[in-house]
DNA sequence: TAAAATATTTAGAGTATTCTAAATATTATT
DNA sequence: AATAATATTTAGAATACTCTAAATATTTTA
């Protein structure tokens, strides 16, 4: 069994290789907060175990059973997600600390118990695709909110954790599975021009804030069977909205 | 906050005090299999933090503060159980290797949503009471079945975690909730004859099995509208039968 | 391409927890 | 009360992870 400082770890590399950046020693130590001299050691630890390939002024790859690894780390971490927002009616801001010391405790058997128990959800409440029990994960098909072009788009993943952006977003009406309409970009880095559907008046984001959403386009006239079923299950991933909390019944049976 | 090694010293601690048993260092390190020498340290530590008195040569007791704090977490731990057990379906076999590890994890605020969620249950699946959030305990009025007498009774409680013994509990059918009579009790230390309902023939049980087991004396005529109720909650404690499992259903609203 | 800036590694040490083995204190036995 | 048996503490060391400061390698800049 590995230690939770290992999983986590092991998480950031995949993140960053998820992301196509070097897993350098300066950078897996900006992200763990430690100090680089700790990365150091901790990579050629986990090469000695098998877990990832060092090399020294490089940084570290995964190998096949470090992904793996990770990958089921991941599938806890966004299955208890799931299940916090789900079934016990956390914001979709709380869930991701919950979720980051969870993930390294529950069991195999517990993690089985609540997929049952979600209906093998394949989202997280921020719209992340949870991996399966094997590691495999659908590919993500979205686009960067800050590279869109205008014209229809539905917000499907956020990738910030920080509660004070989710605040922004809920503000703002930015939540998974919203439609808008952009209609058009500020040159020089400057902010988006957006329609939400049912609002009033246009809104502008900032660049900074649109590189943290991902969007899928809508795509006039064509739309394939496999993204109207892509969109269509995400319209169950409204965050913060009353009104799309799930409800639970704990109800014993008559004897 | 503190560590999870840390707060099983002080969950180890409550227990002997509950059973009016010295917390003597050999006693704690025994229970918690570390070496004697380790636990003289960490009683020197906690004293330090002032959570519990510790006398040289003699042992360690709470303090106030560190009662409430080992109070805290047999809550953790048997709402978490009371979870696994209801919602996700644990045998009660199970679920107190697991609990064992997420109450040191868990947040207050799961744990408020637990409780709601569960609707403030009284006790865990092995017939234990739930202290409340301000650490109260409704004070335990069943006997060891190894002092009962002759006469009818309710199996209340059981106190062992041996998957073993659960499963030997099983076969018998002495889960709680489950009414017998005591015929018989066989000298010089010898098993008890019982009779439970709803069985044709009268089983035997071994002093020791009987000294895990309590139960509630069935108070014939008299019986209080407490008794009645306290017995009452426990209809609802029969682990491990299927037909006594929760139904959950996680569903979503139409839109 | 040499110097400057930056990134990485090495060396040595700290914390929390654990251990074993030896020393000491307490309790039980004669 | 002296001895034996048992319980407890002390001393010194191990593990997993962390740190800072110094040394070294790589990359950038001029």
């Amino acid at each position: 069994m590995l230690t939770s400082t290992v999983e986590n770890y092991l998480k950031t590399i995949l993140k960053m290789e998820d992301m196509k950046l070097r897993a350098s020693t300066s950078r897996v130590a900006r992200q763990l907060d430690v100090a680089d001299a700790s990365v150091t050691d901790m990579l050629r630890k986990l090469q000695k175990a098998g877990l990832l390939e060092y090399r020294p002024y490089y940084g570290a790859s995964l190998t096949d059973r470090g992904r793996k690894t990770a990958l089921m780390i991941l599938r806890r971490h966004r299955l208890i997600e799931q299940f916090l927002h789900q079934v016990l009616g956390y914001g979709w801001e709380r869930v991701h600390d919950e979720a980051e010391r969870l993930e390294h405790e529950v069991s195999d058997f517990f993690i089985q118990k609540l997929d049952d128990l979600l209906g093998h959800p394949a989202k997280d409440p921020h719209g992340e695709a949870i991996p399966d029990a094997e590691g495999g994960r659908a590919e993500e098909e979205d686009i960067c909110l800050a590279d869109a072009r205008p014209g229809g788009h539905t917000i499907h993943r956020v990738t910030s954790r920080e509660p004070e952006f989710f605040a922004y977003l809920e503000r703002e009406g930015l939540l998974p599975s919203h439609t808008f309409r952009l209609l058009d970009r500020v040159p020089y880095q400057g902010p988006l021009k957006i329609q939400l559907e049912g609002k009033k008046f246009p809104q502008y984001i900032g660049l900074e804030a649109a590189r943290l959403i991902y969007v899928i386009p809508a795509t006039p006239g064509v739309m394939t069977k496999k993204k109207e079923s892509r969109v269509a299950a995400h319209r169950s991933l409204r965050p913060a909205d009353p009104r799309q909390h799930v409800r639970v019944s704990v109800t014993r049976r008559k004897r």
